[in-house]
DNA sequence: CTGAAAGCGCTTACAG
DNA sequence: CTGAAAGCGCTTACAG
């Protein structure tokens, strides 16, 4: 913030020379750690010179000389993606409570972006990185751990379990999705899921197949063609397909609420109606999930307090100094919230 | 990056050292605007050491030096508000698409918590600001303009036209959602409007009562009173208000999607039906505003190319070296999207 | 075309 | 308790 226009900030060195003592002392009184190392007079006067000049730390300079930034990088698929807003929001107001900062990157989900987000964080002195990108296989983000870097994942996780992590209970919430429809009749229920390469994915379609399992009853595995992206068009196409596979289908498990809008359309695509036709569960409760039409009915968790705990996390293992500290799992709960988009299953078609 | 654990990154001088020439010659190599003052067999060498040590520009350092950051703040709400997230992409691809990163920064619209992320901001080294967060009457925001930093406003700006901006034709737009109505045959019609502090809350009511004004209508001032806050829950306090104080309205002009949502519930909460009883019309188009129910007609533009337009316009102030480049206002145009909120004034109300 | 020097604004051992 | 010195990793006039 020093254009040309720009009025010049004040700099400790003046503040020390306005003050009457060294620079070293002016550092020492501003800093909350070794301020008591200095005579009560002479921070007074050192306070009064700070408020005379308005001066304030360069906070680059003080970055360069401890090689620390407090600055984390955040990176998430897209900012756009109706999870996210909130989930950044709990992230950013934990980290910004103990004197961080965030940079957010989006990558898209194209891990080229990813890399070289990453690396562009990385130059610009983050002190560690949130990720929500992390894939199933992530060679990218297991070799970034390794070298020593702080990283907490958040939303996905990775195979291993090496990189600490934020995730929610996929598996138990999806299967209370199916058990509530198994509940209302259904029989002939089909998952739309997502791209496998997501561990949010692996896990929810586990947690669909455990359900089915459990009620006897068989799953095709036709039916579950995974997506190529979370979308809502491909939810689109995919409940298209679902409902041309099996035209007895009743309900519908979404990998998460876009896709389930998605199906939303696929079913009107039809002719057919939700709930009266075909159920639809999503997953997420993104914002004004209760406004649509029909309401829908979907797997809660706390997005604000999932970004949250990983920024904890994070700052956790900044504070502590052992160079590989184990990583610890936090898993979230799930809460099935019952609205409108599911209901009991047709006669004809159950 | 280089915690206790951490590899630690390879510096200047020793990809100097690695190449045998000095440091200052790896600098110029690496600055595209001076490579060409190095000799080609020098550049190779240095090249090579680069990529032998995996050599990456410490932005800290290089910023310390050269006083540019090649960082922008941005002082937003609340990411949460959904005008925000496509706003805030078109921002940072802007940004991105140049070399900026972006700092975010929310406000909760808290006067105070603004000025000391700004300051934050500040201290970190940003090259310039964009501020979402302007109110009408906004003394910090002209002094910190007049100060020489690079600024501009985002969305709403403030009453003088001091700062550069980007916005929206409010007022316009606003003319169209009473036009709308009017062809409809609606003539009693009230306005749920934002805070007054805010230029969009300004410019959308003029635009509303110069609609009614051209067809002759008369606005109850008493059904304009203005909200705390722009949100769903002031939406209904203030169409509830509004239902009251005229039981016999058939249409609401909302200052926004939030609030037009608000509007729903107190219509629903008065047992009356929308658009049956009652057309709402609300602002901004936020996603998924077509999937409500009633799907909104709203007045929309274009979010991400807000977001868009403003990066550029500060990039190329940042670029500029007058001190004090006269401020541009580029004001976006809307378009009434016609969904199904809206419907004939019903003749027994109307 | 390249090197040597100075310095951006801080912090932190090291003396005293 | 305070000062003087060195240095974080760069860039950029200034010489040559």
């Amino acid at each position: 913030v020093s254009k040309p226009g720009a009025t010049p900030r004040s700099t400790l060195r003046q503040v020390a020379s306005h003050a009457g003592v060294h620079p070293a002392t002016v550092s020492r009184a501003l800093n909350p750690e070794t301020r008591q190392l200095v005579n009560a007079d002479t921070l007074r006067r050192v306070l009064a010179a700070v408020r005379d000049l308005d001066y304030r730390t360069n906070e680059i300079a003080r970055s360069l000389r401890t090689h620390r930034s407090f600055t984390v990088g955040v990176v998430i698929p897209d900012i756009t993606n109706p999870l996210f807003p909130r989930l950044v929001r709990g992230l950013e107001d934990g980290l910004d409570a103990v004197g961080y900062t965030s940079l957010v990157a989006y990558t898209d989900d194209l891990p080229e972006r990813e890399e070289e987000r990453i690396r562009r964080l990385q130059q610009r002195g983050v002190d560690g990185f949130i990720l929500a990108t992390a894939r199933h296989k992530d060679p990218t983000l297991e070799a970034l751990a390794a070298e020593g870097v702080a990283v907490v994942l958040i939303n996905r996780r990775t195979a291993s379990d090496a990189i600490p992590s934020v995730t929610v209970d996929d598996r138990g919430g999806t299967r209370d999705a199916v058990r509530h429809l198994i509940e209302l009749g259904h029989r002939r229920i089909a998952h739309v899921g997502a791209p496998s390469r997501l561990s949010t994915a692996r896990a929810r379609l586990e947690g669909f197949r455990a359900a089915m399992r459990e009620a006897g009853l068989k799953t095709d595995a036709g039916a579950m063609t995974p997506a190529n992206a979370v979308t809502q068009a491909e939810g689109q196409r995919l409940g298209r397909l679902a409902l041309q596979r099996d035209p007895a289908l009743t309900a519908i498990v979404a990998a998460n609420d876009l896709m389930a809008l998605g199906c939303y359309d696929a079913i009107a695509e039809a002719g057919l109606r939700c709930p009266g036709d075909v159920s639809v569960i999503g997953f997420n409760d993104m914002p004004f999930a209760d406004r649509f039409d029909p309401p829908l009915t979907t797997v809660r968790f706390d997005h604000y307090g999932m970004g949250h705990a990983a920024a904890g996390m994070l700052v956790r293992r900044l504070r502590t100094e052992e160079a590989t500290p184990s990583a610890s799992h936090l898993r979230l709960e799930t809460k099935l919230v019952i609205r409108s988009s599911t209901g009991p299953a047709p006669p004809r078609r159950g």
